[in-house]
RNA sequence: GGCUCAGUAGCUCAGUUGGUUAGAGCACGGGACUCAUAAGCCUGGGGUCGUUGGUUCAACUCCGACCUGAGCCA
C-alpha cells in the first residue's frame, strides 16, 4: 500500500465464499463476475478497490463428500478449489484476495471475534432438538419437509434428527437494532429482498446454534473444544480475515485497519439472511462497524427451467465460457438479465444478443467506420474537437450526459440500464451514418463533411467501449487499441491513470494524434446452432 | 395455510400522479443503399395489456374476486 492509495477513497466488496462440496456452478460464476464488474468499475472511476472472493471449506457435508470420495477434508478442498480458481481466470475475474475458511489465519479471527461476542455474553448453551439437512446445514421446521423427512430443498436427501447440546447465539437480543439498520433503506436491495427480511424479523427473532457436536470438520468452539462451531458462523468471519495484508499477523486490528466496513456484499438471495440479519448482529455484539449494502441477486434458469442436478439440466459455466469466451459470457447475463431478478439462460436468444449487439451494431460500427477513415481520411483521425460539433449534434447529444448516466446505472447495481444506455449510442451511430452517407459526400468532394461525420462516429464508439469496459474488458481492449490507445482494460494501473474517468467518460476527446489500427472484426458473429 | 411480488407483441422487457391510434430491443416479411463482420438504414405484420366484476366522462394504470407462476414464512 503506498501513500497515494492511501489518500484514494477505497471500496471493498465481496462475493460469497463459496462451498466447495462441488465444482463451481454457474450461479456462483454469475455473482462472481457481478463483483468483477463492480469492482473494475470502482477501479476506473478511481478507487481503490479489493475484490475477496474465496471458499467456505467447512461442515458436515464437506466431510461426507470427501469421505465419498476417498479423501481427507482438505485433500478433497484442495482439489475443488482449483476448479474455482481456474473458472475466475477463464472468465477474467479479477479479485484481490482469495481467502480459505481453512486458512490457519481464519481461525485466529474466528477465536478472536468469538471471544468478543463471549464477552458480550451473546453466548449460552442451550439444547437444540429438531431435523436438521446436513445438505443445508440448517435446521428444518418440521412443517416444511416432505413424506420421510426429506428437505424440500434436497428431495432426495433425509434430514437427521438431531437433539443435542449447542451453543447459541443470543440474536433475539438485536432485533431493535437490527430493525433500526433497515431503516437505511438501501442496506438490503432490491426492494423485493429487504421486503422479504423485514417480514421475517418482524415475526421475532429466535437465538440462533452456532455449534455442533459430533462434527470433527470446523473449527473447536474455543470455550468448548467438545463442540465444533458452525459453518455458517465461521464462514461469514471470512470477509474479516481476508481483508488482512498477506505479511501481517491475524488479528482484528490488522483485519479491520483499512478496508472495513465492507461497501458491498454480492450474494445470491437464497442466503440472504444469513448476511442481511445473522451477520449485522453478529457484527453488533462485537461492536463493530456494518457493511454498506447487501445485494441479494436472483437466480438463472435454463429455457424457463429451474436448474437441478436432479434434472439434469444445469448450464456448465466451465464449458459455457471455453465455447463462447468470457466476453460473450458476461455481456449476456449483465445485459439481458436485469441484476437482482431471476433471468433465464437460453442459447438461441444468447446467440441472437450476442451477434446483434457485439458483431453487428458495436463491432461493425467499429469496422465500417475505420475503413472509411482509412479510405476517405488515409487512416488519420479527422482533426476535430469536440467545439466543432454542436450540442444539438445527434451523437455528441447523447455522449454527453452518457457517462454520468451509466455511472449511475453501475452504481445501483442496473447493469442492464447501463448497456441499454449505451447501446442507444451505438444504434444512433449506425443511423447517423447511413443519414449523412459519407460515401456520398466523399464523392462529392465535401472531405470537411466526411471527416466531421467519421468523427462523430469513431468518438461514439470509443466512448461506448470505455463505459462497456466493467463488462466486457477484452472487447473493449481492442476497440481502443484500433483507435489508437495502447490500453489494455486488464490492467489496473492503466485504467486508473491513463483512462480516468472524468475524461474519458466524456464525448470528444479523440484527437488527431491516435495512430489507428488496422481494422479487424472485435467480435465474431456466432453461428446458430440448430437445438435438438 | 399466511404474507409478498409478477402475469403487456413469437422471445426479453418499458409503460411516469388513470386521459388522444399501447412502446423498445431481438426474431420474422418487404424496400432502397454500399463504407462494413450478407452487417447497417428504411418499412411492415403481429397485442380483447392473465380472467372477471366494479369505481370513473375515461383504466394497462385504481378497488374486489379468481386463475397461473415465483419467492418468504429460521
Amino acid at each position: 500500500m503506498n501513500f497515494s492509495d492511501e489518500k484514494k477513497e477505497t471500496f471493498a466488496l465481496t462475493t460469497p465464499l463459496y462451498y466447495v462440496n462441488d465444482l463451481p456452478h454457474i450461479g456462483s460464476a454469475y455473482t462472481t463476475i457481478a463483483a468483477d464488474v463492480v469492482a473494475r468499475f470502482e477501479r476506473m472511476r478511481g478507487k481503490s478497490v479489493l475484490l475477496i472472493t474465496g471458499t467456505d471449506e467447512h461442515g458436515q457435508k464437506i466431510q461426507r463428500t470427501a469421505e465419498s470420495n476417498g479423501r481427507s477434508p482438505q485433500e478433497y478442498c484442495d482439489e475443488i478449489v482449483v476448479g474455482f480458481v481456474e473458472l475466475w481466470q477463464q472468465l477474467n475475474i479479477q479479485y484481490d484476495r482469495f481467502i480459505r475458511t481453512t486458512d490457519p489465519k481464519h481461525e485466529a479471527i474466528v477465536k478472536e471475534f468469538f471471544q468478543r461476542v463471549w464477552d458480550q455474553g451473546d453466548i449460552y448453551q442451550s439444547q437444540q432438538q429438531g431435523w436438521y439437512c446436513v445438505s443445508c446445514e440448517e435446521f428444518k421446521e418440521e412443517r416444511e419437509l416432505l413424506d420421510g423427512h426429506r428437505c424440500s430443498i434436497h428431495i432426495n436427501k433425509e434430514a437427521e434428527w438431531r437433539d443435542e447440546q449447542n451453543y447459541f447465539f443470543r440474536l433475539s437480543r438485536y432485533q431493535s437494532q437490527l430493525e433500526a439498520l433497515y431503516q437505511q433503506v438501501d442496506f438490503i436491495q432490491p426492494e423485493s429482498r429487504r421486503n422479504e427480511v423485514l417480514s421475517f424479523v418482524s415475526q421475532g427473532l429466535q437465538d440462533f446454534s452456532i455449534s455442533r457436536v459430533n462434527l470433527d470438520w470446523g473449527f473447536p468452539v474455543p470455550i468448548d473444544p467438545s463442540h465444533t462451531l458452525y459453518v455458517w458462523f465461521d464462514a461469514l468471519l471470512g470477509y474479516v480475515t481476508a481483508l488482512i495484508d498477506p505479511d501481517s499477523e491475524p488479528t482484528l486490528e490488522n483485519a479491520l485497519a483499512h478496508w472495513w466496513p465492507i461497501n458491498l456484499h454480492l450474494i445470491g438471495k437464497d442466503i440472504l439472511r444469513f448476511h442481511a440479519i445473522y451477520w449485522p448482529a453478529m457484527l453488533m455484539s462485537a461492536q463493530l462497524p456494518l457493511p454498506k449494502r447487501v445485494f441479494g441477486h436472483g437466480f438463472l434458469t435454463k429455457d424457463g427451467q429451474k436448474m437441478g442436478k436432479s434434472l439434469g439440466n444445469t448450464l456448465d459455466p466451465i464449458a459455457l465460457v471455453k465455447r463462447y469466451g468470457a466476453d460473450a459470457v458476461r455481456y449476456y447475463f449483465f445485459k439481458e438479465i436485469e441484476f437482482g431478478k431471476d433471468g433465464d439462460f437460453n442459447e438461441t436468444r444468447f446467440i441472437n444478443v450476442l451477434n446483434a449487439d457485439l458483431a453487428n451494431d458495436l463491432g461493425n460500427l467499429l469496422n465500417r467506420t475505420l475503413n472509411m477513415v482509412k479510405k476517405y481520411c488515409d487512416r488519420q483521425v479527422p482533426n476535430c474537437t469536440t467545439d466543432d460539433f454542436n450540442s444539438d449534434h445527434s451523437l455528441k447529444a447523447i455522449g454527453l450526459n452518457l457517462g454520468e448516466q451509466v455511472a449511475q446505472a453501475y452504481e445501483s447495481l442496473a447493469f442492464s440500464r447501463a448497456c441499454e444506455a449505451i447501446l442507444a449510442l451505438v444504434r444512433a451511430s449506425n443511423k447517423f451514418i447511413d443519414e449523412q452517407a459519407p460515401w456520398t459526400l466523399y464523392k462529392k468532394g465535401q472531405q470537411k463533411e466526411v471527416e466531421q461525420v467519421l468523427y462523430a462516429v469513431l468518438e461514439s464508439v470509443r466512448l461506448a467501449a470505455y463505459l462497456l469496459s466493467p463488462i466486457i474488458p477484452d472487447i473493449a481492449s481492442d476497440i481502443y487499441q484500433q483507435l489508437g490507445f495502447p490500453i489494455n482494460f486488464n490492467d489496473q494501473t492503466q485504467i486508473s491513470s491513463a483512462t480516468p474517468f472524468a475524461t474519458h467518460a466524456n464525448w470528444g476527446i479523440l484527437s488527431v494524434s491516435q495512430k489507428l489500427g488496422e481494422p479487424r472484426p472485435v467480435f465474431q458473429r456466432l453461428e446458430l446452432l440448430e437445438i435438438v
